[in-house]
DNA sequence: TTCCATGCAAAGGGTTTGCACTCTC
DNA sequence: GAGAGTGCAAACCCTTTGCATGGAA
């Protein structure tokens, strides 16, 4: 768990144009230090051991915060809950549905190519590949 | 709603090894007949016209059924729900997150190539892509 | 000081479960 | 007749909401 420094925090909250809140700051440090993937109730749990004070609408709310200014990624891969990842470098997924496991494919390993022209009042987001697996058994 | 015929639908269940009842076939008569986008719910709302007597747990697990014998397939977009597929085709999907409508790519619109190693002991199951879309405004 | 963010608990939506009854084979 | 399938309602999980308090600028 490599931690961030509440500094390098604040600055990123800062330059992701994020007021800074105590809050903000100590789940930033817990969950983009380095790259993860966490679903929002792994990270209430990690929180209540870091910052017992921490309230789980405050982790729901900062990291839909944290979506929408780019500092992480949603990963939907089954229905049950968001996966959120904290490595935004251009990267694809693999999801083992018999473990729950997912794991990060580089952007380098497939190749998605001839994107269809869409309809003129539609706008491209994003383009997300999930790679199912299932373990051998 | 191109519904299938009560004896079309027979032919389909157990030719797809699922043992075949009235309730299964109703499903597959309302849901298989015509490629169509549909969310557990909304079948289960669609079902109360067509044969009110039918249980929201067995509309659950008759989908269930059906995706793992390949009758349709599982969408997954946003976390909340599941929308099930009636095209088993391969092709893909956009999604416009503003007015959570979904539709289909042909599979000639876009190609992923150079499929990545996988761990030995994983097996591939399906490539799921995703075109995420908003509309301008 | 002003407003936004937070904490808390409870509501909400979608999905799954347990058990007795019913039907298919 | 034996067993799986079904109906019903309640439980369950994740997520969101409402409102009063507390903190940042």
């Amino acid at each position: 768990m490599a931690d961030m420094t509440p500094e390098a925090a604040s600055a990123l909250l800062r330059g992701a144009g994020i007021p800074v809140t105590r809050q903000r700051v100590q789940i930033a440090c817990a969950f983009l230090g380095a790259p993860a993937h966490l679903t929002a109730e792994q990270l209430v749990a990690r929180m209540r051991e870091q910052a017992p004070g921490l309230a789980r609408a405050t982790v729901y709310n900062t990291l839909g915060l944290f979506v929408a200014h780019g500092l992480v990624r949603e990963i939907i891969v089954d229905g049950g809950s968001v996966i959120y990842d904290s490595n935004t470098a251009p990267h694809f997924h693999y999801y083992d549905s018999r473990s729950g496991e997912l794991g990060d494919l580089p952007a380098e390993a497939l190749r998605v190519s001839g994107m269809p022209q869409l309809p003129p009042h539609l706008e491209l987001e994003a383009v997300d590949v999930i790679v199912r697996v299932r373990s051998r058994g």
